[in-house]
DNA sequence: CATTTGAATGTTAGCGATAACATATGATAT
DNA sequence: ATATCATATGTTATCGCTAACATTCAAATG
């Protein structure tokens, strides 16, 4: 490695103590004019770049956010990662992005790691199998700034910014409902992330509210993405023709697509054999063959306003603890069928 | 802030030196077995996280790696990131990710911070207008491991990890020709980032081999997103009818998505009226109304690679430069009309 | 039994920067 | 002319950790 240019280095070159090229690089007051324009001019001419590893272990201060993602490549945490670097970069901030792969042991090494990296404060939306709870809470309580972001989870002292999961499952079950679908299944996450349950709750009332009875068989587990869909759906069609749903909300778009899958592979048509909406509007959700019905998730400003909270929480002490809950709105396309 | 557990309040409240405490947690030799049993012991109890920034500042090494990209939610650095990440996520690397927005003076800023954190190595694919050479260089010249991806930049001694960008606009072009289209367009990106020169070159190449001439009002300039592309492909359906091409390649999809909507808006079909290809298999490629014929990029793998590439200069003084082109494939369908 | 040996531990210094305090110098006041 | 003050600069210690050298003490050696 090339060594780097230190503070020490200009201040020898220049006859003066380290201490006055610090102050003059960082312009505060009290140095000469004439001495700080010397020792700008010879820490350029010399390369001089501030060494922060250095600078933040005086101040206890890294400028730097962790982030960790169950699935980079989805395109709404895709979109909510360029939100959040956005908005983070104006503020002086770095964003150090990890990956869970869904998975608790990964997410914990990349917890640890981010805490050790002594990061100002951490974004997660936690993995699908998470059961890092303790780490969470040691976290929230170590005084690390911890934001939780679409995925929460329950009983930790933490903010977390998300849309508004229930209602938006409500209205798009009640949408598919007032279509006149008597039989209407959900392909339901993991019960132990935020989205799973309250998704799974807003399907329930949306029931509810047209008098009809929660049927245990027509509610499939699933993962969050395409296979998880495709296996899940196909349980689904192997009912008796006289229990198969004719309309499906999968818990979001990925999933959706993978039920598509395995419902044309059976020989049947969306919507007019089963409609099926799902939850996020994906990128894909407009192209597929039969445009898929779904709710808007605000990813990018999503991205944003969970940064900014983590920023306020890092820069005051006193920002109290929030859940941020964003709106949704329905975008009705093809595959819920015609009214 | 709670104030974070030292080695030395763990040595104190043990009774030994910050040195033995330092021993026994990194495992080295010459500590009595029952000592480390203690430490280690202590340290948990303690809820010890070492302070990775100290160490940094003492082995001059960080363990992160400085990651610089146009566009984060465009599909194609999606996956690259999350290569990216799995690759050195093994090797116990950390990404700092940045995001260029194709703007040159993000991008410089993004470089300078990186540097300031003292990342052991950066990846970067640049900014459509960055005209950050000299930077590049110095980074280059200054130790920090520097490797090319997607888009290089010509002259400076460093690595690069991208596809054979010539050869598959060669073939995608020629394959268009094939069909028998005489009148082949192309919408070319910015000619100082390498895929812009590159697939402009290939594109070159195959009408050569078809013995057509290169018509300059063939070639209209874009930028690499879908506004860009919609506006290109408008200027050419200006032409007249006699002059119009009837087969347009486009720099990457996301250009050729651009395109195909003012291909539509202008009444006219696809691929009847005009064929049209793209580049990189974005995610959407299958899936518009007339699926896009396009050259698979492997992304993930790519990403991978680069990681690797980055991680053997960080960790060998002697690893050599090179310039790695991974292959890439054509995905026919049907936007290329059918033969 | 004095001495060598080596395992276990301690001490000092330094990574690059800055906070806090100390000092020097010239200007101003009395 | 001497005291006072503000400005410019220097010195020291510290952030948390580890390399390099120093010390201790018990077991092994002759």
């Amino acid at each position: 490695m090339s060594s780097n240019v230190t503070l020490k280095q200009i201040a020898e070159s220049l006859g003066v103590s380290a201490m006055t090229v610090s102050r003059a690089l960082n312009g505060r007051d009290n140095v000469d004019e004439k001495t700080k324009g010397r020792v700008i001019a010879k820490a350029e001419e010399m390369g001089y770049t501030p060494n922060y590893i250095a600078k933040s272990l005086v101040s206890q201060k890294t400028d730097t956010i962790g982030v960790v993602i169950p699935k980079i490549a989805h395109s709404f945490f895709a979109q909510a990662i360029q939100g959040i670097e956005e908005e983070i970069f104006d503020e002086k901030y770095q964003l150090i992005l990890t990956h869970s792969a869904e998975q608790g042991d990964r997410e914990r090494k990349a917890l640890e790691t981010l805490k050790a990296k002594r990061v100002d404060g951490i974004l997660i939306s936690a993995a699908q199998n998470s059961d890092n709870y303790g780490l969470y809470r040691q976290i929230a309580q170590s005084g690390t700034a911890l934001v939780f972001f679409d995925r929460y989870v329950e009983g930790i002292e933490a903010s977390c910014v998300k849309v508004d999961d229930k209602m938006g499952a409500y209205k798009i079950t009640d949408h598919l409902l007032n279509h006149g679908y008597q039989k209407v299944a959900h392909l339901a996450a993991p019960q132990n992330i935020s989205i799973g349950k309250d998704r799974l709750q807003g399907y329930k009332e949306a029931l509810g509210k047209h008098k009809l009875q929660v049927e245990e068989h027509l509610i499939e587990a699933t993962d969050l993405h395409e296979a998880g869909g495709y296996k899940a759906m196909k349980k689904l069609l192997e009912l008796p023709e006289s229990k198969r749903p004719k309309a499906v909300f999968a818990v979001n778009d990925p999933v959706a697509f993978g039920a598509m899958d395995a419902i044309y592979e059976h020989g049947l048509t969306i919507p007019d054999d089963i409609a099926i909406t799902g939850f996020s509007d994906d990128i894909r959700a407009p192209l597929v063959k039969s445009p898929l019905t779904t709710v808007v998730q605000p990813a990018y400003d999503l991205g944003k306003r969970a940064a900014r909270k983590l920023i306020s929480q890092i820069e005051n002490e006193e920002e109290p603890l929030e859940n941020i809950e964003l709106l949704t709105s329905l975008k009705i396309r093809e595959s819920c069928g015609y009214l």
